[in-house]
DNA sequence: CCCTGATTCGC
DNA sequence: GCGAATCAGG
């Protein structure tokens, strides 16, 4: 669906909107899909668009010394270089996610109407769909369709796309399955 | 460690 | 023009 890593006009559109509304590059990104932090970054900068070089003072660097070696050999021409160590600065390709996410809702549906575990519900931190990391637990909170649709937010467990409780719920077996409000 | 934006420069 | 690599700060 999504093959269109190019910047058309309308994305360039939502790059401009998004970033006024105070969205960091990484969201943005993640929001377009199929580009880096650091594509928004540059096309931010290429278009003239204000930085954040302003109150808050996150990057009120002095930009004194150029980069001291051109001489890094980066994986030039031959290009699909695998992720050096943490592969958080390459797109997570958020219509993935949603889209496994989505066709997950059934099964989350199921899930949650379980009843209570010995753990405790973590508090939710109501992140967007947009916010979400690698490590953050990407269980579903609410309607989709309603405004207060977020996802759970918290620390997740290991390499489970979950936080310890919702791994915990996603983990029940069906037959124990009764009624419940989480 | 996680994140943020800024800059440079090969393509 | 594009964006990865790199840098620099919180």
């Amino acid at each position: 669906m999504n093959a269109n890593a190019q910047w058309s006009d309308e994305r360039v559109e939502r790059l401009k909107r998004l970033w006024a509304d105070g969205l960091s590059a990484s969201q943005i990104a993640a929001q377009l899909g199929g580009v880096s932090r650091n594509a928004v970054i540059g096309k931010v900068h290429r278009l003239n668009l204000p930085g954040r070089a302003k109150a808050g003072g996150s990057t009120s660097a002095p930009r004194p010394a150029k980069r001291p070696a051109a001489a890094a050999p980066r994986a030039a021409g031959v290009a699909a270089r695998p992720q050096p160590t943490t592969a958080r600065s390459a797109p997570r390709g958020a219509g993935a996610v949603a889209a496994k996410d989505e066709t997950a809702f059934e099964a989350y549906e199921a899930v949650e109407s379980r009843q209570p575990l010995n753990a405790v519900l973590p508090i939710s931190r109501r992140l967007a769909l947009t916010e979400l990391t690698e490590r953050t637990c990407k269980w579903p909170i609410g309607d989709p369709m309603k405004d207060d649709f977020h996802f759970c937010g918290c620390e997740i467990n290991d390499a489970s796309p979950y936080c310890t409780y919702h791994a915990k719920l996603a983990y029940q077996p069906v037959s124990e399955r009764r009624r419940a409000a989480r």
